[in-house]
DNA sequence: GTCTATAGAAAGATAGAC
DNA sequence: GTCTATCTTTCTATAGAC
């Protein structure tokens, strides 16, 4: 029976995140989704196009289904980094910081579609904020924040503790409403 | 001719931290320290046991050579985290996080291994702290600051950028300076 | 689109000569 | 302690039947 390619772009995803790009195998990927390898190849012309497959879902997840402008901007930067730092934390790691770490110049598919989808988490960052703040200030917030996030999350891989990243939410809106108050926009 | 131990594992910290436990081979490492891979057996038992070896070593160089108290905390605490934050700089990558990603309940002396390494790196850093503020404070801002440590190396790794990097460092000990200044030690 | 079968390379690890 | 040689498993990927 064919299997969604949805449901394989999610199972990579899952065995990327907890084994990353090198421990985790396409057969693996084939037993988890109920197919043989070489039916993957079908879908997949090899492993390393699974990886943009799988950033591009996760980023259409935590971005997607957005309506920007329709809240304040604090609100909808509250929003979007507790939803980011949710995931995080049940999911125990980063599938993006797993692969960015796992690629290299051997993968470099695989190694542009990872700084897209840091990218794309700073520009949707730096948007929201900047809103309320110069763009420079907007984006340097945004950097701060991810960072903050991707080190708080690796106290959820080693540990298991989940207050470094209830912290890194906490300071990272304070962090933002700061800098709204200490540089407000002049051109309004 | 014999290779020296530390020769194999600086080498196989290396290899560790570009490609990860999965993505490093013995093969790989013997070709690097000029050797066969028959050969690594009989310094290492396996591939796992040399992750122990190669954290080790690296608190050993972070940690090893400090005289607790010679100095200010302050002066102590900005040493330190700027040491820590030069090498993840230079690097572009952790080894600590690389392998805490890589390891799982299938390597579980290497899984050990890791927790012991951040472990030591959190009581170091609250040590240093704990001169001058409570107990509880201390370990809190020196997870954070860890946190934004391990966070600002990915932009390292994926952009190439070092920014996030120094301000990690630079609101690290403001953060450090604050608590102090906010909440003394009661007790002297 | 899924399967069986297989190629070909590379992995971790061991045996035994020197 | 290093080597050659080998075992066994696993890996990515392809060929071809249904």
């Amino acid at each position: 029976m064919k299997v969604m390619r949805e449901t394989i772009v999610s199972t990579a995803r899952e065995l990327f995140r907890s084994r990353g790009y090198a421990g985790a195998s396409m057969n693996d990927l084939a037993d988890a989704v109920g197919l043989k390898k070489s039916s993957l190849y079908v879908r997949f012309p090899n492993k390393e196009a699974l990886v943009p497959a799988v950033l591009d879902l996760t980023l259409q997840e935590t971005f997607g289904q957005r309506d920007p402008g329709s809240k304040q901007w604090d609100a909808e930067f509250v929003e979007v980094i507790e939803l980011i730092a949710t995931t995080l934390t049940d999911r125990g790691r980063c599938v993006g910081l797993h692969l960015a770490y796992g690629t290299s110049d051997e993968t470099p598919i695989a190694k542009d579609a990872v700084r897209a989808f840091f990218q794309a988490h700073r520009d949707n960052l730096a948007s929201i904020l900047s809103r309320a703040m110069p763009a420079d200030v907007a984006r340097n917030i945004a950097t701060d924040t991810l960072a903050r996030l991707e080190g708080a999350t690796a106290f959820v891989a080693i540990f298991g503790e989940k207050d470094a990243m209830k912290r890194a939410v906490r300071l990272s809106i304070e962090e933002a409403k700061n800098a709204a108050a200490a540089k407000p926009l002049s051109s309004r």
